[in-house]
RNA sequence: GCGGAAUUGGUGAAGUGGUUAACACGCCGGAUUGUGGCUCCGGUAUGCAUGGGUUCGAUCCCCAUAUUUCGCCCCA
């Protein structure tokens, strides 16, 4: 047999449903903020990644998925999205739209060269936004709010956000050599991945694991007492708009990010849920205003973040959170003799075509069989074919919650199923997200017919939840 | 890159160095002559991840590989 590789993952079934519905809410939420989606390919020349996101980095330094193609270039599968989308915004000189900042959104697997474990896999899911063309600290604060909203607006609970700020180069300059200052008396007792980090990239010592509970790390100088004062000023402003935004959030020094470009803002959402495992970052970002001019473009500041989407399943799972999928169907069209088989095909194409979901039979089972068959898949009405019926221009339609039974005349089909599957939804709803009738479920459309699931509704059960 | 655990029908799983690999669910068929969902009856793995080895004999013990899973590191 044919297995997936290590560290993918076939979705399908009710969980395919799920992520589904996540990317409608994620589409809905995108619209509301203006951001256009963008999909760029899913691999891109190794250079762009090795100049974008760092060659200390551990993502290229040892997790690329690189190869040769036939024409001997370097390519590399994308390890993350930011480098992809900055690179387009510079090809296709999008800072030249009249319409700045350039707000884009995009969500697309990216592939990373790791052990799998839980909550990390070779292939991922990344939904993110970038934000190119505005260096106001008010972006950093949305860009935030966009994330946390969408958690929100899923039903998740349990998230935390921790926010830094790396200030501008000068502070970032001034705050690299107070920390080789610090550590170079030490060096010996680092780690053997801290002394290289301490000679090429000082700040993601700060990250390591091994040497956290050391006198020298705890003593190690702060970001936030090197930050200059613009720095200081811009990342006030961002805590001042998150403020406004009811954004809860930590000031934590010791985010600085796997990724080489960001400066000033950053930040980081965790999953902040009892036995959730240690894979526990939801989603992160910053600000990188060095990175579109790094690539070869104008100088241009940006700001992005992506989460993972794997991730994001595995919390809503943990927080038993129930996503509204829709597993019904409005009818199964039963036949038995090859004559009703026939008039079946015509029946089950016009009822489609007419907008309604419809299943019928083809692997001969019996109407026994087609029973089961119509109750596994949820069915609303039954469509009986019978010779004698259709005879008399007559087909039996059943519905299947109130087991009533009726004979239909054949031009009256259409005008039954909709006026049935109608007054059956007037005491549901019909944007099918059916999440606002559960217990425990919040509303997010105020009435205004639009949930977070991106479906129309204008039942009047919204407004009394709400 | 390093370490731990796991892999038995369609599914959840029990189990043992030795003739027919439990049980449950599901599915198929029948009782029910074209109306199911309850009940009863019957049928559902020449097979225990793959390849080697030990043994008279391996699903069981050993080794390797693959995959899954959980950690380390790192990241979403």
């Amino acid at each position: 047999m044919i297995t997936k590789q290590k560290g993918c993952h076939d979705i399908y079934g009710d969980e395919a449903k799920k992520w589904k519905y996540v990317s409608n809410v994620i589409d809905a939420v995108c619209e509301r903020y203006n951001y256009d989606f963008i999909r760029t390919p899913i691999f891109e020349a190794s250079e762009l990644y090795h100049r974008g996101i760092g060659e200390e980095t551990d993502v290229v330094s040892k997790e690329m998925y690189d190869f040769k193609d036939k024409g001997d270039r370097s390519i590399t599968l994308r390890p993350e999205g930011t480098a992809g989308v900055v690179r387009s915004f510079i090809e296709n000189k999008m800072y030249g739209d009249a319409t700045q900042p350039v707000k884009l959104y995009y969500n697309g697997t990216m592939y990373r060269y790791e052990r799998p474990q839980s909550g990390r896999d070779r292939e991922l899911t990344q939904f993110g936004v970038e934000v190119l063309g505005s260096d106001d600290p008010m972006i950093d604060a949305e860009v935030i709010s966009l994330a946390v909203n969408i958690y929100r607006i899923l039903g998740l609970k349990g998230i935390k956000v921790n926010i830094n700020s790396l200030g501008d180069k000068e502070s970032r300059d001034n705050y690299r050599k107070a920390l080789v200052e610090h550590f170079m008396p030490h060096v010996d007792s680092l780690c053997e991945d801290c002394k290289v980090r301490l000679q090429k990239n000082p700040l993601r010592v700060l990250d390591c694991k091994v040497d956290a509970d050391t006198e020298i790390m705890k003593n190690a100088p702060v970001m936030t007492d090197y930050l200059n004062e613009e720095s200081k000023k811009r990342f006030e402003m961002v805590q001042k708009y998150l403020n406004l935004l009811d954004i809860d959030f930590e000031v934590n020094p010791s985010i600085v990010r796997g990724l080489d470009y960001y400066d000033h803002t950053v930040f980081e959402i965790e999953a902040d849920i009892e036995g959730f495992g240690s894979q526990n970052v939801l989603g992160g970002g910053g600000r990188y205003n060095g990175l579109v001019s790094a690539l070869g473009g104008p100088e241009v500041p940006g700001i992005g973040f992506a989460m993972g989407l794997g991730r994001l399943m595995l919390a809503l799972e943990k927080e038993q959170v129930e996503l509204p999928i829709n597993n019904s169907l409005d009818a199964f069209v039963m036949y038995v003799s090859d004559t009703e088989k026939e008039y079946a095909t015509t029946l089950v194409q016009e009822l489609r075509m007419n907008g309604f979901s419809v299943e019928t039979e083809y692997t001969n089972r019996g109407l026994k069989g087609q029973f089961k068959q119509a109750d596994r898949l949820n069915s609303r009405f039954l469509i009986i074919l019978n010779d004698t019926d259709l005879e008399n221009n007559q087909v039996k339609i059943k519905n299947n919650k109130t087991k009533e039974e009726e004979l239909v005349d054949i031009d009256y089909i259409l005008y039954y199923l909709d006026e049935h599957l109608m007054s059956e939804d007037d005491a549901d709803c019909d944007c099918g997200c059916s999440h606002e009738h559960e217990e425990g479920h919040e509303c997010h459309c105020n009435g205004e017919g639009n949930c977070g699931c991106g479906n129309h509704c204008d039942c009047h059960s919204h407004e009394e939840n709400e």
